[in-house]
DNA sequence: CTGTTAGCGCCTTCAC
DNA sequence: GTGAAGGCGCTAACAG
């Protein structure tokens, strides 16, 4: 790789006026100076050195994308169609925008800080993140003066929080609205976390609001783990079925993932869906179209969410003034086939 | 961040005694001197400045993912679990080896290289690279002095190409002499290129091969092109079914995502699989295991692919000899229910 | 055993 | 208009 300096040498100029012609000030340049500088340039191939151009307080130009998803599944983080669609979303934004993006897939807060630290990263984008990991990320960003934007996290954590999620609560309570229009009474919740929290705990909550508003009660007993791991998915679910199906009309699922594969486990034991119980999922992703039936779902966009914790950060980096550090984005519901009409 | 001057001043030494500290040289330090130090690099929560270490010429410690998914549909790098998997494997990969990534979705080779250089990369990896992007990445990494690895590349450009893949021909000649043996006489391959290129070329190649020694014949008109856009495949889809399904007993698809959306047309259509008509994919990934019914495929592992790419890559980059730089990782064939058995 | 020095590539400031 | 100088953080070579 050719330096600035040997650039230089080349075109018989000094190495301060090679750094004008890249960074387009030679307003009063010789032409012939100039036109010598970019041959040299061009001929040689030049491409800056980012390490150089950092350590000269510069600005990295990279964005660290973090994602604490050691806690779920191994597997999930391959299949998750969430996973590959965030982070393609997100390399988009940041190249667009100009920077570089490094994908950690964290292995705890402690070494995802150390990491950005380390490349002098302009800014961090979390998702994956429970409170605590929040709290951690947002004590330790402070200290090496990192702006980090999370995606999908709930914390009540003060001002320097700033998180681009998604209605979840009300995403929970239409798909709830509607199984009870629909004439479902009796409606579990399904989730692979042992105790909701996050996305899970407020579709949830958004749910048992909405059957509440209908009359219908929904009780500690009526949230389901699931596990993440298929496995055990599978033999939970078995057992679900064979003693706790017949109690509801409907299963609403955290995400289309876990609906879909489900459904699969139902059909192979002979439940048919909706004939024999509803089925709802949350996201509206490629799970929710390629399921039999096709699911009624929560749709949400995912490439916006990529976009808007791009913004964000970016403003944050610049320090520009932000008018709201937690964006919510909008849900819809998505209707079809997958509910029964209960009603007459 | 706290610099190495700092904590030298701090714990009243000179610099170079800190770095020996952080870089385990106190052998015969005195105890003192080196208690002192270590506590003042710990109270001080100190991370090296990578942009500095590079800069000294001591490795950036990065690997470069790039992927050149343009060409495909821009909705299927955020479904298509491959992508997902892909992505995440290889992050496990780069940060087990004790290197960072930084994941480049292309917008050319090009591009990629400039980025790469750049930021002085140890190694570079790319995915979903054509016989021309192949050939300009190798010259462009060798004027870099970059090495670099291809994931699922076919390219015949002497001995700098180095090349994780699959056994692709051998898959294809593995499915459809399992359809033959099932009886299966007409077949058509499916696949979402006009002109297949690559794996899709080789498992067709290898599709044929295995019909011909059947003594089945597989011409030009049994590859059928089905669009890598999800609305313009259905209308090829129906058109398909309309006109030609019937000439065909077994429909081989290039993968898995697409056997997996094409049965979801099959089924809103009333052909019935594998009563009307046989499917097979390729993958055995979700969405084999989610089709309804399962999809008989040829087996991949991905993890495998990541593991090695990122050894070969590293291998390259100690310089370490190289027994076998085209590694073609094996395939199965996993027999599922969506291949009907003609015989008798 | 520890400190001094120089240089990696870039950019900016200040002289000329 | 152009050049020289200094500093960003780190490390290795060398000096003491």
């Amino acid at each position: 790789m050719i330096s600035v300096k040997k650039i230089a040498e080349l075109a018989k100029v000094s190495p301060s006026t090679v750094s004008n012609v890249i960074h387009g000030r030679f307003g009063k340049m010789k032409a012939e100076t100039l036109e010598r500088v970019r041959r040299a340039l061009k001929e040689n191939n030049y491409v800056s050195n980012m390490n150089g151009r950092t350590l000269g307080r510069h600005g990295s130009k990279i964005i660290a994308v973090v994602m604490d998803y050691l806690p779920r599944d191994k597997l999930n983080i391959a299949q998750d169609p969430f996973f590959g669609g965030i982070i393609g979303a997100l390399e988009q934004e940041v190249r667009t925008a100009g920077y570089f993006m490094m994908l950690y897939i964290s292995a705890g807060v402690e070494e995802s800080l150390r990491m950005a630290a380390s490349w002098n990263v302009e800014g961090l984008i979390a998702t994956g993140c429970n409170a605590e990991n929040c709290r951690q990320f947002i004590a330790g960003a402070g200290a090496f003066n990192i702006p980090i934007v999370f995606i999908d996290a709930y914390y009540e954590g003060g001002p320097s929080f700033y998180n681009v999620g998604l209605q979840d609560r009300l995403g929970g309570f239409m798909m709830a609205g509607y199984l009870a229009r629909m004439g479902h009474r009796r409606i579990a919740f399904l989730a692979d976390a042992r105790e909701p929290v996050g996305v899970d705990y407020e579709r949830r909550e958004g749910c048992k609001e909405a059957l509440e508003k209908h009359g219908a009660p929904f009780s500690a007993e009526d949230y389901v783990y699931i596990s993440n791991l298929p496995d055990e998915r599978r033999r939970i679910l078995k057992d679900f079925i064979k003693r706790r199906l017949r109690r509801y009309s409907a299963l609403f699922f955290a995400s289309d993932y876990l609906a879909a594969d489900s459904l699969c486990l139902f059909q192979d034991k002979g439940v048919r869906v909706p004939q024999d119980v509803s089925a709802a999922g949350f996201d509206d992703n490629i799970f929710a179209r390629h399921a039999r039936p096709q699911l009624t779902t929560i749709k949400q966009d995912i490439s916006q969410k990529a976009f808007f914790a791009v913004r964000l950060l970016i403003a944050r980096m610049r320090k520009e003034p932000i008018s709201d550090s937690r964006i919510m984005l909008p849900v819809s519901l998505v209707i079809r086939r997958s509910v029964r009409d209960l009603r007459g």
